[in-house]
DNA sequence: TTTATTCATGTTAGCGTTAACATATTCAGG
DNA sequence: CCTGAATATGTTAACGCTAACATGAATAAA
């Protein structure tokens, strides 16, 4: 049954076959699929038909090579697992799709070595695109995204350094902003918590120390980080290390919800009241962060139209246009509900 | 600067280019990096150098159409906002890439409709493999996947017709036990909230109607059930709308940990107490279900290991092997906690 | 009617890589 | 020193498709 002749498997239906089916050349199914328009109505829809009759799949490998376009656009982020990315993914997908481009979604799982890794693979592609996550990579790809030469923007932060394309927001203005709004509301002695440590955390970080010691009230043992990936239970976890090292607290930031959910769950185990005795702030605006109880303060981010702006940007650029502004602003929103 | 010559932009360095520089053949190229072993240890040695000086990429799409491999493989999954099917697409690709595979993610959003397009476009870069969601697609779907003839493992749900390899649990058996344990619990008015519908979500409704025919205590009315995505507030909706309905329930089933999390907080706001007047039982053993106050009974699912085991048979499927078994069932957990 | 113009299709070649089959070259064993 | 096997490299063609140019037919303009 299963012959093996050099190179000639029970392979797959290619155009040549549509096209001996109904006796025309295999250029003009191409064309009949590619660009309905340069071909006669009537033979259009015999050639329909004897695709669906033989179900021709075309073949993307040979496209690619004879067409040096792929029509697919890799995208690199830190994380599946959150929510943030998975929502900025969606909008790149909804972008994307209706102009014809594939996504090649890569998870770096914050590690810009794994990045590079995933670069350097998916650059065998050879993507019309690339959307990357941030500013930190390592200089390997830095060379890699250069050399290139292929269309990519940056995506959640911005640079003032060189014109490299970017939509985002200002990472250390929303860490600033939020602990001036808790300074604002009176809140005098204001813990940190962080996990992953990715560039943005820190850099939100350094937002809430500025403002901190703008105020004079900055105390280091009130900043408490972990490398570990964010979740509720590394929340409650950190409250209790933090009640610890730092139990006069009246203000917890937590970098992001989860974390603020497992803060908020352990202090109604151990009967804190919120807020009165301790605030909590969370940040990314996550769905279970408005109906806690209390409901959580956080800050709102962008994320989808993070990825819409940064798709549509890309569109641009891949189609050889100047889009009308390479860097992004678009901003935070504040959302202040009952835990501060 | 930029010239326009046909078919010769400034185009990536090729193994012709490589080789050139050295003085070898292209194939001694390919060899040195993909059989290493076949090539002399100097000569390889100065065709590594070469390919790092000349920033050499190899072109996948030439690699493919050549060796009628890909080593890619399509992973089709409804959500990307799901935690069950990121904690599977973890796995897959921990077990995948050491292997050499390429994952080709795509979100058919519940949608078999979308599932087909997506099938149809991810054909087209001849995939090695296919892992797809569940036995719920068009019927041109199933053709396709047949004529392909490509490896493929369904993933989550088991079935008895056929034998297409899969790796799940029985999602009817699973609801099924979660309503018998919250009867022997000796709960008699067990409400069933859901969201999303998808065919595993209307599987574990069946069990739990099974369970509660089987008891004699089975209320039409004590069902609540939306299309809509899962999420906390929607969760605190539907305890809102089920209060109305059915206000003598004693317990709820929610069809996963979000909506559950959704209603343990609108009970708190309501001053429900769990579980005196209300008991709670989510589905999935997501993070926060074990944190909150009280902590949410849930069924712990192995959608960590289904990834794993699902691309493990892949790779068997793929390299031509029989896979141990082609109907693998990796059960389910009951997490009995204090919500319940 | 002739010529220019559009429209519809075809021919040829090449994209970058690898399979399959050569062809040297080296080396061991008799 | 010769033979046969192993080792190292090369030649050729093909994978399936599309760019670029070419051709023939139909139509419009002169």
């Amino acid at each position: 049954m299963s012959e093996r002749k050099p190179r000639t498997g029970q392979s797959r239906t290619t155009l040549s076959d549509v096209a001996n089916h109904i006796g025309v050349s295999a250029i003009t199914i191409s064309r009949a699929l590619n660009k309905p328009e340069l071909v006669s109505e009537a033979l259009r829809q015999r050639i329909d038909d004897a695709v669906q009759l033989l179900g021709y799949v075309p073949n993307r490998a040979a496209r690619s090579l004879a067409s040096a376009k792929s029509h697919s656009v890799v995208v690199l982020v830190p994380s599946l697992s959150n929510t943030v990315f998975v929502d900025t993914l969606a909008a790149i997908h909804d972008t994307l799709h209706p102009a014809g481009y594939q996504m090649l979604i890569g998870d770096t799982r914050y590690s810009p070595q794994a990045e590079e890794k995933l670069l350097r693979t998916y650059l065998e592609y050879n993507p019309d695109g690339i959307l990357i996550t941030g500013f930190d990579h390592t200089p390997a790809a830095q060379t890699l995204l250069q050399t290139a030469a292929i269309p990519t923007v940056h995506m959640m932060e911005l640079t003032e350094q060189g014109d490299s394309p970017c939509v985002g927001f200002s990472q250390y203005d929303s860490g600033y902003a939020l602990t001036r709004f808790l300074l604002d509301k009176g809140y005098r002695r204001i813990a940190f918590l962080a996990a992953q440590l990715d560039p943005r955390t820190l850099k939100r970080g350094e937002g809430y120390r500025a403002a901190l010691r703008e105020a004079g009230l900055y105390q280091p043992h009130r900043e408490l980080a972990e490398a570990s990936p964010s979740s509720v239970g590394l929340g409650s976890r950190l409250l209790d290390r933090l009640l610890l090292q730092a139990p006069d607290c009246d203000a917890v930031f937590c970098n992001n919800d989860d974390l603020a959910l497992g803060v908020l769950f352990q202090c109604q185990r151990r009967q804190i009241a919120i807020p009165q005795q301790l605030a909590i702030a969370g940040f990314n605006g996550l769905d279970a962060s408005a109906w806690s109880n209390p409901s959580l303060t956080t800050v709102d981010t962008p994320r989808y139209d993070i990825g819409k702006a940064a798709a549509a940007m890309l569109l641009q650029l891949m189609a050889g246009k100047a889009p009308a502004a390479t860097r992004v602003d678009l901003g935070y929103r504040l959302l202040a509900r009952d835990s501060t």
